[in-house]
DNA sequence: TTATTTTTGTGTGCTACCGCACAAAACTAA
DNA sequence: TTAGTTTTGTGCGGTAGCACACAAAAATAA
């Protein structure tokens, strides 16, 4: 057991590559590589946390389920981050479900492990905490922007940030599941996927989206991808997806 | 100069008044009283945070401002809390806008204090770390909220949100500033007044909102406001607002 | 008092998104 | 091939909230 593959490496995930490599060789005898399905749910809301996880290649969304069974989601975990947060911040449970937005590997540590680490203090304190806060911008930005901006625009939004996240262009994703994460109807998504293909931005082909013009979709998003970016980038020193012009 | 006034009481805010004796003994040393008066800006986006404040009387709203001015609220921090988790957090500067939505009574603490103490660990960490994650709660169930519920329902939300953080059923504020919070018209705010009016929960009259129906509006609240009460009172057991039946 | 400013009330048309219904297309299994 | 399932496309009526315009009421200042 605890075989690694060749496939999956700790320094995929940005958070564990940003500790200093003697730190990561202790760190990285409690990090069990695990595949992720697509669908699986890691939590369910009201959960007790059990394992944190550290994705390399696969994608967590953070979805709200409301008591009429609408869902929405407020945030989104990939390589850059972790999962699970609440373990070091007290609480123990959340109030989101987690659940693979896009199939792929991750490390996922015991819940007790991950408390011992941070209770350490030192390094990797400080960078859960940064990791943290540049969540907190990404749901705060998610409660604005599902305020203020138009679906198109918030479809641009979420594709750019699944995009970040993967090391491919292909998004496999049905416009009903996308509709979930949003919040919207799945008609919705079907019009603004639409719009965004006449425009040339992607291809919309049944279950993929496939991402054709990067830069068109950056100046057709509203500010509110940039804004998060920018503070991923100044709070973990690493890029996400590609950085600015 | 750090006269101590009869009239504010470091016990008044909860996460104070949750510290050992010995402890919050020593701490208060560093607390300084400030008045806060409507409006005042106490943190620009970008800005870097020269203080942490915990309010006794006052409610300190957390916006972000958009491009085009556009404004939305992600939260609210009263008695219940600490504005300026940033600087624990390790970013030094928020993405949000800290205003005075509240006129009222505040303990002021340095940032290097609040660093410093936070950096000894122990049972203040722990509180402000509890803290940050019901904060947390609450941005992401007005994410939810902005995308799911109609404005007669956020109204509630928002003015129970208040009510709970403040010792009157006298809210202070127009139309046109609720509208910034909550980043809607204010045409839009006027009607939804009118209704919960119509209805006998509160009344309406020229700048201040009377809540006379506390159990009405309870019930006329979508389940957002029931969801994040919770979590504050789990996190740090201790009731803001009274508890739901 | 009168004039001015602030706040609220109201109306009209517009648009984005909703809910529902169902057809068409694409993939899967037999 | 045929039948069934999943996914997408499309239309239609409804509605909540928008933008804009302006009147009425309440507070403030002169």
């Amino acid at each position: 057991m605890n075989v690694i593959h060749n496939s999956i490496n700790a320094l995929d995930n940005h958070l564990l590559a940003a500790l200093p490599n003697d730190k990561l060789a202790l760190f990285q005898s409690k990090l069990v590589p695990v595949s992720l399905k697509l669908g699986t749910v890691l939590y369910e809301a009201g959960d007790r946390l059990d394992y944190g996880y550290f994705p390399t290649t696969a994608i967590i969304s953070l979805l709200y389920i409301m008591e009429n069974g609408a869902t929405a989601e407020i945030g989104v975990v990939g390589n850059d981050g972790i999962l699970g947060i609440a373990l070091f911040m007290g609480g123990d449970t959340t109030n989101s479900r987690a659940v693979v937005q896009s199939a792929g590997e991750a490390f996922k540590i015991k819940a007790q492990d991950l408390k011992t680490e941070f209770g350490r203090g030192g390094e990797m304190q400080k960078m859960l905490l940064r990791y943290t806060q540049a969540l907190m911008t990404q749901i705060s930005q998610t409660a604005v922007c599902n305020r203020l901006h138009s679906l198109e625009q918030q479809l641009c939004r979420w594709i750019l940030l699944s995009h970040d996240r993967l090391n491919s262009d292909k998004l496999v994703m049905t416009h009903d599941l996308i509709s979930n994460m949003l919040g919207v109807r799945r008609e919705g998504v079907t019009l603004a996927a639409q719009k965004l293909a006449e425009k040339g931005l992607i291809t919309n082909t049944r279950g993929t989206i496939i991402l054709i013009d990067r830069q068109g979709l950056e100046n057709a998003v509203c500010e509110c991808y940039k804004v998060v970016n920018d503070e991923y980038n100044r709070l973990l020193s690493r890029g996400i997806g590609r950085t600015f012009g």
